[in-house]
DNA sequence: CTATGTGCAAATCTTTTGCATGCCC
DNA sequence: GGGCATGCAAAAGATTTGCACATAG
């Protein structure tokens, strides 16, 4: 454990959820001289180890978050925000899924995308909003 | 409407649902000059008219498919394949979502994550088999 | 001494942009 | 001629790899 890793695993649980870059961004308020490629590189280590995960929230970038941080995201593509919702929420899905499809869900790993509650209908269509 | 395009709508529609790489890949087959700037741009401007969506499958690369081809993802991240599962097993969690997160739930727009039935459960973590 | 972690630079991959050309009306 | 679509080359952004150095055990 080196003081490296020891802020990559800070700047996760601080961030909450959070991409390799902000993560980053993050270590090197702390400590300036931290490569990117290091975080990238812990970052697959802790995974290995089951420290943090991480999850696809829609537009490209994975976002790490700790183990026990369990929760669904909802994505709101109209404006970006990434809200929680419990995850018993998927519970009946994961069980129709496993008997009618024998696919076990990970619940965690992808979030739900769709229009939050503060963004209006218009009519666009969602993805033309989408962050690339 | 130009022969590109119609190529492109061909390939998307011929594949179900794939990256821009492997459209690009296909239309190629049949006009070796067509420039994979084209396909992007073109998967773009189809995806603005809403005759094709885009769907994120997990492991960044997004994939494209025709907008009827409606059903929700399933991505085992053991294997990698993808199928597909009727739409309506979500109506349960669209409502909840819904009505207790005011959440307009985009059924068809991300995958989910799991492991299919082919896959043995291994105790690899499934993040370390997702194909980068 | 050996193994491992780190920083740096460069390579790679994917996607986007700028620009010149060509075609259609 | 004006506008739009295309191809090409280059840029941009994200991630990975190779390598040399340092440090710990």
């Amino acid at each position: 454990m080196t003081p490296q890793r020891q802020l990559v695993i800070d700047a996760v649980r601080d961030l909450g959820h959070a991409t390799p870059e902000q993560i980053c961004a993050r270590v090197q308020r702390a400590a300036p001289a931290v490569n990117i490629t290091t975080v990238y590189r812990t970052l697959d280590l802790l995974e290995r180890l089951g420290m943090v995960r991480h999850t696809h929230l829609g537009h490209g970038a994975p976002t790490y978050s700790e183990q026990e941080h369990q929760h669904v995201h909802l994505v709101c593509h109209s404006c970006g925000s990434v809200s929680e919702a419990p995850t018993d929420l998927m519970d009946d899905l994961a069980e129709r899924l496993l008997r009618e499809s024998s696919f076990e869900l990970d619940v965690t790993h992808v979030a739900l995308s769709g229009r939050c509650a503060d963004c209006p209908d218009d009519h666009r269509t969602a993805d033309d909003e989408e962050i690339r």
